[in-house]
DNA sequence: CAGTGTCAAGGTGGA
DNA sequence: TCCACCTTGACACTG
């Protein structure tokens, strides 16, 4: 089991998200940027090394406008390196990287120019980790969907597009419950259908249930990841007390993460915590954990050369 | 220079 | 048909 947590870090100073607007793109100033983003990335993945903190999820941002048509620079070539030395210490320390395109990307979408779309932003996502020379349990999650009224024939279109992707991107995509369209058993359905693995949203099975209890959706969402997929990755948070509904908790849930471990073992997984405070959360959670026998330490612990 | 309106992209539901 | 909301940071313009 590893623990992280998504996008930004709070701790190193940097954000490997920086951005600017599409108005103001130039070669140069996307050069710029992506060397920074490469750069604070680097930082972060090493305070969460030194943290025990083994899984992360890169944000959409790092290279800025990688799928719109304006970015033509050959940013793979550019950062090779850089991309290559990320990867290698992600491998040396055991560590996990997921991706997590926002709502922009609808693979259902009835309008063709809106697939299009959606495909080449998830053949940036698959670049990046390709970039980094990381094997095919480094994954993209996406969500089902729109239901554009009709959920069968929405779903079947998932089940048609997804058939038509490109193996660089077949290869690292899971589908997650979301929380209001498309449920866990939907998902577990389009599994059967497609093949694809399910990315267990604990939360958002809460906002928006199908009658499966926490511990059987993480054994039978595990169950769809094959022996190269990796094990199964959770997105877990709580809900902001007092907040509106579908809003992430400021802070870990001590109790009700560790009653979520408990009531879930043995299975084993990877869990991304979705909370505001970010690494601050997941060092709590990571504290909890380590009573728990699926824990895991980082690689260089247990070698011998301290 | 601080404050703040706005930012590539979509879907949904209410007015 | 149009707009706010979802959720979020931070860019970049305004005064």
């Amino acid at each position: 089991m590893k623990i992280g947590y998504p996008c930004i870090n709070r701790s190193v100073g940097c954000s490997c998200g920086r951005t600017f607007r599409l108005s103001s793109y130039s070669d140069e100033r996307l050069e710029e940027t992506v060397r920074e983003n490469l750069r604070c990335l680097d930082l972060i993945l090493r305070f969460n090394q030194r943290e025990s903190i083994l899984f992360f999820r890169i944000g959409s941002g790092l290279v800025p406008f990688a799928s719109h048509p304006v970015c033509t620079a050959a940013w793979q070539d550019t950062f090779a390196s850089e991309f290559g030395e990320i990867g290698r210490f992600v491998r040396e320390h055991g560590m996990r990287i997921s991706m997590h395109p926002d709502q922009f990307v609808v693979i259902n979408a009835k309008d063709p120019d809106i697939v299009d779309r959606s495909v080449a932003e998830l053949r940036y996502h698959a670049a990046v980790l390709d970039a980094m020379h990381l094997d095919r349990t480094a994954r993209v999650q996406i969500h089902v969907g729109g239901v554009y009224g009709d959920r069968e024939a929405s779903m079947e279109r998932f089940g048609s597009e997804y058939a038509r992707l490109d193996e660089s991107i077949l290869r690292r995509l899971v589908v997650e419950n979301d929380d209001s369209r498309y449920t866990l058993a939907d998902c577990l359905r389009i599994h059967e259908e497609t093949g694809i693995p399910v990315l267990f949203d604990v939360f958002h099975h809460r906002v928006n249930p199908s009658g499966i209890a926490v511990a059987e959706a993480v054994e039978r969402s595990g169950a769809t990841w094959g022996p190269e997929d990796g094990i199964l990755m959770t997105d877990y948070s709580t809900p902001m007390p007092g907040g509106r509904k579908g809003r992430h908790a400021e802070s870990l849930d001590g109790a009700d993460f560790e009653q979520f471990l408990a009531e879930t073992a043995p299975t084993d997984m990877d869990i991304m915590l979705e909370i505001k405070d970010k690494e601050k959360s997941a060092l709590a959670a990571v504290g909890i954990a380590r009573r728990d026998a699926r824990f895991l330490l980082p690689a260089d612990r247990y070698s011998p050369k301290e």
